[in-house]
DNA sequence: AGAACTAATGTTAACGTTAACTTAATAGCA
DNA sequence: TGCTATTAAGTTAACGTTAACATTAGTTCT
């Protein structure tokens, strides 16, 4: 079979005898068309099986209509929520939504940025973890006018709107609930031995132990030496089980650990269930994200919540709020406040 | 500060004073220019911080390097490790991936079908629940030669090349494992009441019951009235949680379950644990998909892989051949196996 | 009756790029 | 010297759509 070539809004003005414009009119529903007229094009475009060719539509109108959004890490609960609440909100103000993954490296960061500039989005959502090539280039989309907005991640620009949770207060607080409860040797697990400053979880961690007087203990650190966003969501289970494995093996175990994320405390609960300890008597574990698995896990999870869904609103919201005012002036930095949810995997 | 426009090809030409063309020329490193020529429109490119316009270059190549996919649930496993693979087969061809997201309804499939085809994407892979508009959508996008591929669902079309894993032969197995084992009440979780034909796996459990002359008892299966693709992976965790719940509270509880996937088996270990019962000793779980969280539940869980990333790269090259070769002929409709994956969760 | 609308359509040009063609100058070679 | 290649440009038209303007006929108002 012979692939034909769909039809053109010419092809069903020169079948019915009209001008291409009226077409246009009728597939647009602008302007004036007789009634009869309407029909005679409308049954064409049923014929032919014509649909508008919005390439060609998008290079006219200069604009798309569509948002596109980069994620990192897929597999993550996180990226999963802020795409609905994303996909979401833009539907409902008529915008398509197109993803991006870039898994891996500054390369792909990249090639997700130009590809989605080349196809003219009328902005752009960044949900990934900032690298340092990635940034420039996105400083340059950016510079160009090209409403950007980031999402949970470090990036300034005076035309970029960022919204993130307060990962460095929720760190702290999780933290200082271990504390709270009479804990002294409390672990991290998940640490990024690469870019350690940018993990404000750690770093909410660290803290929290200094304000109370408590050492750090560089042993009770664990993580790898990847990046942490070469590492699919659900492997950090992985993460979480290795790194509680070797926390046990330490001479001074610890009595509670925090985890980077949910996936990570759930790896390291297996551990410490498989060590045959009990939690929360020998070991308090608390994670990071409330993601849905929290409440299933045995014992249910004390972790730190936060609004991922609203994340992903608010970054719909300010850049359609950018797409709409292209000159906006104002430059918003969304910090938004993470909640402690506190279950029995702290205090049975 | 004033949104200025982005400069384009003329622009640059009118700078320097040459011919558009010429411009073209270079940035595409086509045709002949010289060296100084050359240069020069690189150094005006570079000042003018100058990116080609996809959308027009699309139109006049007729072509975007861009495959779309269309994802139903992106929180499971399933979907991302598809579209992973996707992207990789994809890159590596020089092609752009761009997913749309369609959770909820025939609606939100259309949607993103349309977007897609408006957008001019050189192919599109569809990896969601089949349903009817949504279908009937995608037959119309077929017939307009627009290269199409499914991936585990149902749809014929002589246009239409198809990749699943072979589910039913894979619910068969996981049944007949449980029956090997000398089980006779095996109960089935997170069966669909609307679509249950659909659901292969729960037809593989039905077969292998009925081969091995067990009744079938319907108290035994259970689910939810949503149809299942209304659901976000994570959250048939719950699923699997309430129906052994549900299960368990029975006069004469199964002595085995099999979960329609991972998660739900997870939610069903849970309960089971919950109850203060052994697992296999008491209850024996199978699984479906082999997550990577599968090695990690307590104890590890038997469940049958399906080759995902394969069933991705397939989709990938299927689409590719069908893009290269626009006349293509042959349909291909592949069915991949599946295969038992045996821990400790049935076998102590 | 002429001005001032409305309704229905057509015409032109442009969005930004590039394929296909043309022109012109230089180089190579029998 | 004349003839063919090669190099380095420029010109034209087209991809499919639509904004802006133009035209024509009929309608309404004063």
């Amino acid at each position: 079979m012979i692939r034909k070539k769909p039809a053109t809004l010419s092809d069903i003005a020169a079948t019915i005898g009209v001008a291409p414009m009226t077409v246009s009119r009728v597939v647009n529903g602008t302007g004036y068309v007789s009634e009869l007229t309407r029909e005679r094009v409308m049954q064409a475009v049923a014929e032919m099986n014509y649909r508008p060719n919005g390439v060609a539509r998008n290079l006219k109108r200069q604009k798309t209509e569509t948002v596109g959004l980069v994620l990192g890490d897929i597999s993550n609960p996180y990226s999963t929520e802020i795409a609905n609440a994303v996909r979401e909100s833009l539907s409902a103000r008529g915008f398509n939504l197109f993803i991006c993954i870039s898994e891996h490296s500054a390369k792909e960061d990249i090639a997700a940025f130009d590809s989605l500039v080349d196809h003219n989005v009328d902005g752009i959502i960044v949900a990934t973890r900032s690298n340092k090539e990635g940034d420039e280039r996105l400083a340059g989309i950016a510079d160009r006018n090209i409403p950007v907005v980031v999402v949970g991640r470090d990036f300034h620009h005076d035309q970029v709107d960022s919204i993130a949770a307060d990962n460095f207060a929720g760190g702290f607080e999780a933290t200082q609930h271990l504390i709270d409860l009479g804990h002294k040797r409390i672990a991290f697990i998940g640490a990024s031995f690469i870019n350690r400053g940018n993990l404000k979880r750690l770093q909410g961690y660290l803290a929290a132990l200094t304000e109370h007087n408590l050492a750090v203990d560089e042993r009770l650190i664990t993580g790898r030496r990847e990046t942490l966003s070469e590492i699919p969501g659900y492997s950090t289970e992985k993460i979480g089980y290795e790194g509680m494995k070797r926390l046990l093996s330490l001479p001074n175990r610890p009595t509670a650990v925090f985890a980077r994320n949910d996936f990570t405390a759930v790896g390291a609960m297996t551990a410490i269930k498989e060590a045959g300890l009990s939690i929360p008597d020998d070991i308090a574990v608390v994670g990071f994200d409330d993601t849905p698995l929290a409440v299933h896990t045995l014992p249910p999870l004390t972790t730190v919540r936060q609004p991922m869904r609203l994340q992903g609103q608010l970054a719909a919201e300010l850049l359609l709020k950018r797409i709409a005012e292209k000159d906006t002036v104002t430059t918003e930095n969304r910090v938004l406040e993470c909640e402690l949810i506190v279950r029995q995997s702290t205090v049975a």
